[in-house]
DNA sequence: AATTTTAGTGAACAGTGTTTACTTTTTGAA
DNA sequence: TTCAAAAAGTAAACACTGTTCACTAAAATT
């Protein structure tokens, strides 16, 4: 019976990691990883640096759960569009260009989501399967999306869904890494006249979905 | 006169300069910027870390002449292809798909030169207009073979081959980054079949020019 | 009321990039 | 060849970083 509802010192100890994580929140938004120092933190929240490590094993893990939570953002938005009952194609249109939206509107996380050319954030034992995490998740959406354009003829017959939902998923990291890397772009030099960042998304996307379609109907 | 040709000093500067690149890029090729240090680098070519700062204003300014070299090399490659006189389909994939196995090469080098969501690799006043780096050179080539496709009526006319090469660039830059960031990709999943990395870049190739021909043409 | 667990801390360790004052070596000219 | 000037190289310090450890103070449990 008493386990069910929550002691008044976990209530506590819950309030102290929440103030962390949103000190950490408001300094990684803003100034991405390199700005987030432990110490910082620290005197931000009125804490000795030590404390933190009685609420995250290492900073890695701190940062970590920001990643984290940002991909559930992700994953809701997406998610939002996905489950609508309006027509396919302006469904899966708008299903890419939320998807590059919601990672512009947080570059440092979407960026720092995708570092490390190892397994620190691949799929070794330690992590879960890339299925269940949020990242994975999304990307199963995307998956569905394109199993059901199969279905409807929309694309080809001889995609395979896996595949294609993967080089489409590649294609959009890119154009979203892409765009946080270089702010003006699809601006590269000063003078060049490029249609703006919402147009050019809209562009990609088309470019995208071309490549699936299936060809001979209008 | 006797400023063309160079002086036993300078042949001795460009020496040790020479020797701390090349342990640079030892340290860096391995383990990427986070295993490179002043210090350690000092350490393996017997100078002081002090001593490193005579030959180069900063950390920053040392790792951005590897990703400078590491983007030549890569321009390289791409011409190497770009100036064949063989058949424009073959030569298009073959570029695209240069492109990305030049960047998995070295997915340090590749993925160190797009990080930063601010202008410290980006396009301001200090650094050279973008069409002037190699990454902005390698672009024109993209945006080059892009312009004859839709000259030869490959690709579809009303394609503006700048905003084209952009989002192919885009596309490209995803698969890369991915596959640099999770190492089995396209494989997500232990259990999961798919092709290998090889194959894989051809489809996620063929995908992307597809969405760029002209239909109802075999 | 006594004991055990937890929260929190100051100080230290081993690193980092960078600067400054200083010494040694090399160079170019009188 | 001698001598001043420039360049090469360095030890030590500054201001940081993540992390650990021994320790105290305060709750929680028995």
């Amino acid at each position: 019976m008493t386990d069910i509802s929550i002691t008044p010192a976990e209530r506590r100890r819950l309030k102290v990691r929440d103030s962390i994580i949103a000190a950490a929140e408001r300094v990684f938004a803003e100034e991405g990883e390199a700005g987030l120092s432990i110490r910082r933190l620290a005197k931000k929240i009125d804490y000795s640096p030590a404390a933190i490590y009685k609420y995250f094993a290492s900073k890695d893990d701190l940062v970590d759960e920001l990643k984290d939570a940002f991909f559930d953002r992700l994953l809701t938005q997406i998610h939002r569009i996905a489950d609508k009952e309006t027509p396919f194609s302006a469904r899966m249109a708008d299903c890419l260009a939320t998807y590059v939206k919601e990672g512009l509107s947080s570059p440092h996380h979407y960026a720092a989501a995708f570092v490390g050319t190892a397994r620190d954030t691949g799929l070794d034992a330690s992590h879960p399967d890339f299925a269940q995490q949020s990242k994975g998740r999304a990307f199963r959406v995307l998956m569905g999306m394109m199993a059901e354009g199969i279905e409807l003829g929309h694309f080809r017959k001889d995609l395979d869904p896996e595949l294609a939902a993967k080089s489409i998923w590649a294609s959009l990291h890119g154009l979203t890494m892409m765009m946080i890397h270089i702010p003006t772009y699809p601006r590269l030099s000063a003078d060049s006249e490029a249609p703006d960042r919402e147009t050019f998304i809209q562009i990609h996307a088309d470019h995208l979905v071309r490549g699936l379609e299936s060809r001979n109907d209008s």
